[in-house]
DNA sequence: CACGGATCAATACAGTGTATCGACATGAGA
DNA sequence: TCTCATGTCGATACACTGTATTGATCCGTG
């Protein structure tokens, strides 16, 4: 092979670095949800070969964990609230409307531990607004407590959207169309209780939903600060 | 090739049924984690065919929403206790120890809704806890909450547990070596309450740490049943 | 006994995460 | 300025995935 069949080699490769690499993870995941993201993807919107980001990432994991840690940084407040309980209704609130924005946050939320820098910030967050009200157990407690809520409660809301979409249909048709099925198990009869709540319940939207139950929570935990702190 | 080259076929082909090919999955997925369930083993499992699965599942996804609906079976109890908080509670704790048996389900659990028959039985228990107790909305909003916290609680139990695992340490232990990265986040001073929390906190386990915000959201619940029923 | 339709296995394909390894550009030392 | 070691990058490779297609083989029915 002569010097002119052979091609000039690229223009120097592409600097990386872990901003890059994750922003590109999800701006794929944003467009085609976790499955759409694969090494090879990733690397090819960077111009790159999918063996380079094993530089910077070495494996597939961790780089899901700095895409979750990224997004964190979304949920953080500008500046704390005064009110303990305002500060973690919005943690909350912020946290549901970064996983509808990512709707793939849903899949990875409390999936592992969140010990990156965004993570740690957003549980500080949580613990701080707290702090000094209740012995440290109890607060601890309250955080989680009000954590799995919240994870809880945006797992089911996206995957309930899921459905929805892929049915392609309105909130209240929902059972009716994901299926001759579900309206045919209510037909049987065994399910009385269950029949009577998609019949009569009013079917209020996924955020009233939500910040309801949180709610109850927040009273919850409101009710164990009146112990005078440790 | 001659008839002599060519093997005997082999016995009549085993015969199959979702039953036996979701046992094989769960098998797996005990063993290995759901990573492990690959089509091709469960169905070498079943001394099958890759291809023969598509008889009765269509998607590897089905394949998950059977898994799921075959487990809800172990959370029904027995009978019905008579308290609608005991019936919850029970439920839980059901859940709770259906997801230590069977890790993989911390993965799917409210990942999809789940509209198998067990699924919905598992529903329809919930709701026939309260059912006449408030009105239907408030019921409806009481199993909600209640579920979006255990399935939360339950997820992050099992992703701390698996991180303790992969470390292969004890649970107090696992700050101190899930990281060299933790320790010297704490050590910048920039999450005060979180430090102090891992510093002076007790650590409880699991269990006890799930029951204690079930029964916070219990309480909640319980007071707004209060109410007179619709 | 022949045939039609269903059932199943084999093959194939496009894609995955990751290990290995050879080429090559870059910086240090002579 | 030339040479050589170093470490980075890309190509290749491997074992595996979910699933479409296709061709053989069996069964029940005419």
């Amino acid at each position: 092979m002569t010097v002119w069949d052979r091609p000039e080699p690229s223009a120097r490769p592409v600097p990386l670095d872990r901003e890059r690499i994750v922003g590109a993870a999800i701006a794929l995941a944003d467009e085609g949800g976790l499955e759409a993201v694969s090494l090879r993807k990733v690397a090819a919107r960077l111009n790159a070969g999918p063996m380079r980001l094993y530089g910077y990432i070495s494996t597939k994991e961790e780089l899901f964990d700095l895409m979750v840690d990224e997004v964190q940084a979304e949920i953080l407040p500008e500046e704390q609230p005064g009110d303990w309980r305002e500060a973690l209704r919005s943690l909350a609130l912020r946290t549901r409307q970064a996983a509808l924005r990512h709707q793939w946050l849903a899949d990875l939320l409390g999936g592992r531990p969140t010990l990156g820098p965004n993570g740690l910030a957003v549980t500080e967050a949580k613990l701080a607004a707290l702090d000094g009200l209740a012995d440290i157990d109890t607060v601890m407690r309250a955080v989680e407590t009000v954590s799995a809520y919240f994870t809880g409660a945006i797992r089911r809301e996206i995957a309930n959207l899921r459905a929805e979409h892929a049915t392609g249909l309105s909130k209240r048709d929902w059972q009716r169309a994901s299926g001759p099925h579900v309206t045919k198990m209510l037909d049987t009869g065994r399910f009385p209780a269950l029949a009577k709540a998609v019949h009569d319940g009013t079917d209020v939207d996924a955020e009233t939903s939500f910040v309801t139950g949180l709610d109850w929570v927040l009273d919850a935990v409101a009710a164990r600060l009146t112990r005078p702190p440790a």
